[in-house]
DNA sequence: CACTAAATCCCCCGTTTAGGTAATTGTTTG
DNA sequence: CAAACAATTACCTAAACGGGGGATTTAGTG
């Protein structure tokens, strides 16, 4: 067993791919020896040869970065994957959280705090460029809705609480009635047309 | 105007709140001339003197830190709020965040790089210690649940798009007889009894 | 002061849903 | 191979829900 933080990189472009390589073999207890450069490929290493750190790029030629994440993920949970990505947009970065990945670099910004990261990551840290932590911070907090009043978004609090009329009624001390026709205001406000519906929008909007 | 980042201190414990301010104070580019010792003056200083940068403490002597944030948040929605406090749990780290703050620190492992994290807020990041940003980061990954079958996890997709039964028939060509058996089974498994508690349930657990 | 919006309560009616019981067909796994 | 489980369909009933009316009170706003 070595001493070194084991990497695998999976990177299409072989600048970057021997850069990062060059950057890593360069630094102490850091040490890589297998590099790809597709997705299928990558993962396949990556389940030979076990690292401890992956480095992973999204945009490969065969398949996305993310479902490469979402397969390793599987077979060892425990390992740490970076995205190294040029993509910002919503969407690559959330889904490489769910599907797996322990950090988010954007190229751009932090490729040369690649050795830094990989030290943070191993350290049960979760490196992330400054723009992708703000964003990944700023999804939790809930945005400012104007459509729906106080009292309505105390019911749409309950109903996510998977309550029924009569449980709701009960909690804001109103008639079941009442509650009836609050959900229909909401309902036509988020323009949906059951509780089901309006419970996902809520959670998913952050309304609650 | 001055150059500096000016920030403002909210701890009870007066050591902590005068090394702080030492710390910043012997730094360039940052700058803190108000330091309050609970959370209702400090709120009250932050509003007055509007600093670009708050480092809050969450258990103070009179409320929450956690209140606090929301109510700068109200009145100044761009201001970056971060935390410094002893507390770890997940629920106060969660509720900060979601509060409005833009990091948190842990008292015990980043009180040094404070005046770094001052930087990084401003620079548009979101410093968070190492073990909180991972904490963050596994809450977008869906956690293992053996106990919803591939099949009821469908079902489940489809029900979280606020679908009725026979839509969901639909969608997975099968009848509505059998979805309503697949609901039962899954309202069994998640102990639940409803369709909005499911849906609530599944995207709170990140089941779906 | 008139107007508006929010919150409260009421009725009706048809549809949807939840829970119970039962059965068939594959697939997996010990 | 038998047992267990997953997926499928079926029927019944009472309770819950969604959409359609209408009404009152209070608070705020032009």
């Amino acid at each position: 067993m070595s001493d070194f933080i084991k990497v695998v990189i999976v990177e299409d472009e072989k600048d970057i791919r021997d850069m990062l390589m060059r950057l890593i073999n360069d630094s102490k207890d850091v040490r890589c020896e297998h590099a790809f450069a597709d997705c299928r490929s990558g993962v396949e290493g990556v389940l030979k040869h076990q690292p401890d750190v992956v480095l992973m790029d999204l945009g490969l030629p065969d398949e996305s970065g993310i479902v490469g994440i979402g397969r390793i993920r599987d077979k060892f949970p425990e390992m740490d994957i970076l995205v190294l990505s040029a993509q910002v947009d919503e969407e690559s970065v959330f889904d490489a959280l769910c599907a797996g990945a322990c950090g988010y670099l954007v190229k751009q910004q932090s490729i040369e705090n690649v050795v830094e990261a990989i030290y943070e990551a191993k350290n049960g840290g979760a490196p992330m460029s400054a723009s992708i932590a703000r964003r990944v911070i700023a999804s939790f907090q809930r945005k400012p809705t104007k459509l729906i009043s106080a009292r309505e978004k105390e019911v749409l609090n309950e109903l996510c609480k998977g309550k029924s009329y009569k449980l709701i009624a009960d909690a804001l001390f109103i008639s079941e009635e009442t509650v009836r026709r609050h959900l229909k205001n909401i309902y036509k406000k988020l323009e949906v047309s059951s509780k089901s519906e309006a419970v996902a929008k809520a959670l998913k909007e952050k309304i609650v």
